[in-house]
This record gives C-alpha cells, sequence and structure tokens, in this order.
DNA sequence: GATGAATGAGGATTCATTCAT
DNA sequence: CATGAATGAATCCTCATTCAT
C-alpha cells in the first residue's frame, strides 16, 4: 500500500470516528469524505460500503480496547485495573460499537472481540471478587453488562457523579 | 372527533410507539402507516408532519410519567417511591423522549414537563435523603441524572441486575 | 333541486371563482370546500372532478359574455359597443377560460360558446369598420385575437394606459 | 467544471426552458430531467431546488435581453431599435421570469436586471419621442409595460397582427 | 344529502453507491 | 489512484378523489 493510500485511510477512519461521535449513526459518507479532505470515490475505494466503514471503526475501537485489557489481566488489586479499563472507554465510540453487533454485522471479527473483552474483564472481575473488592451477589458476567451502560453514554468517566454511583453499587463496602 | 378517526389516531400512536422503541428514531412514515394498518395520508391527517408525530408521543409520554411521579410524593418511605417511578419508567420511550427534546422541539410542553418531573423527584430524592435510605454525598438533582441513565437504556426493571446495581448505588447501605 | 343544494351550489362557484382569480388554477378543492362554507364532498357531489368545476365556472362565464354582447349587437355607433364589451370583461377570469379552452375540455360548449362570441364580435367589428371608426387593414376577425389578449392580463380597463394604446391601435385615426 | 458536467447543466437548462414555455410553471422536476436525459440526482447536483432551476433559468433570460438591449441604446432611429427589441424578445419565457420576480425571488439580480432593461428601454423610448416616432402621450415609462404585455402572450413578433396593433397604437401616425 | 376522514398516486428532495474523467 | 459527477431508490409530504358516518 503507497503512503498516500495509507495517509487517506487513516484520515478517513479518524473523520468518521470524530464525526460518528458528534452527530451519531446517521452522518453522510458526502460529510465523512468532505471532513477527511478527499472525494467520495477514494472512500470507497477503501471501504467496500458504509457498513464496512463503520465495522471498521468498530475494530479499531474493540482491537484497542483488547489490547488496553489484556495488559490490565493479572495486575493487582483487580478493582483498580476495573476502574482503568472504564477510564479508557471513556474516548471509544461504544454505542455505535454496540449498535453494529446487535445488527447482525458482516465482519465477524466484531462479535468475536467483544466475547473475547467480556471474557477478560469477567475474570478481572473474578479476581476482584476474590480480593473483596467487588460485590460478591453480582456474578462477574453481569459486571460487564454493567459496565457497558456505565460507559456507553458519552463522557462517563470514573470520576463523575454517575460513573461513582454505578461503580459504588458494584464496590464493596467497606466499614 | 368520530369514532373510527380516534381509532386510527390511537392506532398510529401505538404503532409510532412500537417501531420507535424497536428501530429507533429513524422510522419511516411509510412504515408506522403501514403498522397502523392506514394510508399515509391518514397519518397527516392526525399530524401535521413527521416531528410532530413523533412529539406527540413524547409530550404523551411526559403527560403519564408526569401523573405518576405526582401520586407517589409525599408517599412514605420515599426510597420505596423512587423504586416505583423507575419502575413504571420501565415502559416508556425515554431515550426518544430525551433525544426530542435536545433538538429544540416545537412543542413548549416538552421541557416544561421535563422540568416539572425533575423537580417532582428532587423532592422525592431530597426527602428519601431526610428519612437516610439515600445516600447523602450524591446532590438530589444529581438523583435525577442518575435514574434518567439507568432507566433510558431499553428494558430496565427495578429487579434487574443493572438497575440494581445503579439503585443500591444509590441506597444508603444499612449495616 | 333542493333550496339549500342550490345555495351550496353557487356558493362554492363563487368561492372558486374569487380563489381562481386570486391565486390561478392552482386553486386546491379543499381551499374551494372551506371558502365556499362546505365540506369538500358537498363539492364532489355537484362537480364530478376538479376539471368539472372549473369548466363549469367557465361556461357561466362565457354564457354571461355572450348575452353582453348580443345585447349589444345591432347599438350604433358599433365601435362604442366594443369599448363596452371590453369594459365588460374585466370582471371576468377569461386567462382561466381561455386555458381550458386550449386543452381539449370535456363540455362541447365551451368552444361552441367562444365561436359564438367571436362571430358576433366579428359582426360588431365589420360594421365598426363600415361606419370608418376601426382600422380598415385588420381582419375583423382578428380583432377579437387582439381584444382578448388585451383584456385577458388581469384588470384591463378600456381607460388605462395599455388598452388605450391598443385600442387606440385599432381605431381609425381622425385628422 | 467537467466537460461533461456543463454539457449536463446546460441540456438541463434548455429541457427546463422548453417545458416551462410548454406546459407552464407546473413542470416536475421528474419531467425536466428526463427530458434532459439526466438523472434527478444530477438536477439536483446542479441546482440546489426547483426554485434555484427557474430562477436560474430565468437570470439567464434576462441577462441575455440586457445584452441585446445594450447593444440598441445609441441606434438611430431609436424607433427601429424598439421593434428589434420586441423581436427579440420572442424566443425568451418572459411570462414565467415575470412571474417569478413578483414572487420574492431568492436571487437578487432578478428585481436588479429588470430595473435595469427597463431603465434603458425608457430611455431608448424617450429618445424615439424626440425623434417623433413615438406617441408623445404615452409616457416613456409606460411604454415598457405596454411592450411587456404585447410581449409576455407566447410568440408575439413584431410582423404579427396584434403585434402590430400594439406598435402601431403607440406610433406616431404618418399622414 | 352533508360531512370530513381515509386513501394513495405523484412530486420534491436526499444520499449511498457507481463510473467517467 | 483520486476525483466528483451521475444515478435512482427511498423518504417526506400534498392533494384529488372515494367512502364511512
Amino acid at each position: 500500500m503507497r503512503a498516500d493510500a495509507r495517509r487517506n485511510r487513516s484520515a478517513i477512519t479518524s473523520a468518521a470516528l470524530l464525526l460518528a461521535r458528534e452527530r451519531g449513526e446517521a452522518v453522510s459518507m458526502e460529510d465523512i469524505a468532505r471532513a477527511a479532505g478527499v472525494g467520495v470515490g477514494t472512500l470507497y475505494r477503501h471501504f467496500p460500503d458504509r457498513r464496512a466503514l463503520l465495522e471498521d471503526i468498530a475494530v479499531d475501537t474493540l482491537r484497542e480496547l483488547l489490547d488496553a485489557t489484556r495488559a490490565e489481566v493479572g495486575r493487582t488489586p483487580a478493582w483498580a485495573a476495573l476502574l482503568r479499563i472504564v477510564d479508557h472507554c471513556v474516548a471509544l465510540p461504544l454505542a455505535l460499537t454496540k449498535s453494529l453487533i446487535t445488527s447482525e454485522p458482516e465482519r465477524p471479527e466484531l462479535p468475536e472481540l467483544e466475547v473475547e473483552i467480556n471474557a477478560l474483564i469477567t475474570k478481572i472481575a473474578a479476581k476482584a471478587q476474590r480480593e473483596g473488592d467487588l460485590r460478591a451477589d453480582v456474578p462477574p458476567t453481569e459486571v460487564v453488562r454493567v459496565l457497558n451502560v456505565a460507559v456507553c453514554r458519552c463522557g462517563a468517566r470514573a470520576d463523575d457523579h454517575l460513573t461513582r454511583v454505578v461503580l459504588d453499587g458494584l464496590h464493596t463496602p467497606k466499614n
């Protein structure tokens, strides 16, 4: 792949990611192309269609999240690892990602990555329970769902009120 | 208003509500009409345009929520009242409602109703704090936001894991 | 025909005539019905369709013009008769009438009436030529066309500049 | 602008001009596109909406008429210049142009061009009066109105009966 | 016989996608 | 390879006409 092609591809991905975050899933291809500084034709050279572009963004997103999550496996205390993962999610368009996964995506990586990430988080959650920081009455697999919701709304950060409340709900009360 | 007109109007509202919940805000008028068993023309006789139809649903929704909330003001314990309100929200398309309010609606009732409902919930939350059931370190006005999120995702129920965790996060721990 | 039916019919005709004059041929049936103070259904009871209504107005119009023209036949001087006919046309929606006749009307009366009116005017014009008031080098049948145009634009009156110029063009110059 | 785009744009303009002349202002975008041999999308690439297309035609028309009129200023005899201008108008859709100017057009050029053209014609008319060819009792500004009407109906030519009559009405009789 | 609600074909417009330059 | 013009299916909306009340 030529240097300019690679540059274009990443310009498109960045623009799409930005616009998708701003205006939701309803971005037009024309707008993405304009924001990336290329013609629509170039966009379609890199991605066969709209869905492919969005799914590609989602795959990139999840791969990055997988890496970040892998880096946290085994760290102690596990509870702090969970908090770092949540913080990491803030910048990611997980709402878009979620909606794509739900609607039968072309790319098999999408559900696969989700499964893999969830498995890792479940593992970390189980460890946090053993360490006594995570409520024991919530199944570790459920922790994932809870975090998902806390994180999918825009701009969740581990230190704002809402997320704090959610995390407090998961945390084992220390008297 | 004639009997059949009333029947059609409510068929349209129901269909729109259902589809909006299923497929988000992107429902086509054609689809709503088909689901309601009427022609598009009938839609437009009852509602001047797409936006008017959706806003009308939202107003109905909020009016109903306001009624339900009013019925809970003053009941004791206030914490239980909050739980009942959350349960009530499950069936309502609050995500749609929220997005309409955000985008400069035509109908002034929409923001007005929201303000009124939030004021009542804030009042109930304050009472719950005085009664020692709601965490004192969360401002009552913030409780509204937390509940909003817990409830806007589809299918929250006060007894499912996610909502329980959120509510647990708000609840005062009894040792 | 019952009294109220007759009243409705004429209310519809009047309203249609008024609106057609104001907003051109693009009046909606709904608007005509509203202006006439009846429901659309009533409108369709009296006239099978839009075209029928408009053609009916046109027939009425031309019948009235025929009567007025007949009254002028034989009067002297014929030139003065022509001027009175022109003045009479001001209040009539002749532009609409013309456009209906051009587009293959259902009602045979329309072309028939036009032919009959034109024949009478031609006759009067020939007389005016014999009396020395109308230019001899314009065929009498052509006078009709000239008057038509002078009169079809809105508001021609025998004493406004445009019409005066046209009539002056027809008039025999008296030295 | 690419060659094919320019070709398409002018095909659209020509088709629209033709159809507007034939069937009045009520031409559908679909029909214009078909007549131009392009898809509707192409229409909308060149013109943001229906009104823009029609106004564009009108601007082109008036610009051309302005050029033609400018070329006649100062020529002698002025009366012959007026006749040439009238002849030039035959091919132009001045009726459409007039109706657009009346209805608050977006493009400011439209009224501006009209004013400019009328000023020039008024000037030529005044000269024709000084030269003794144009009736002195018609104000030069009024000449414009008279010519407008003579010309706005389809197919006026300086040598047909109607126009001749109108022009004769304006002309100073030579005995 | 009057009413106005329902219908749906038709017109304007948008946008994902294809293709000539 | 990049570009942006062309395409046409899909969507919103209007209005002449039909039909239940």
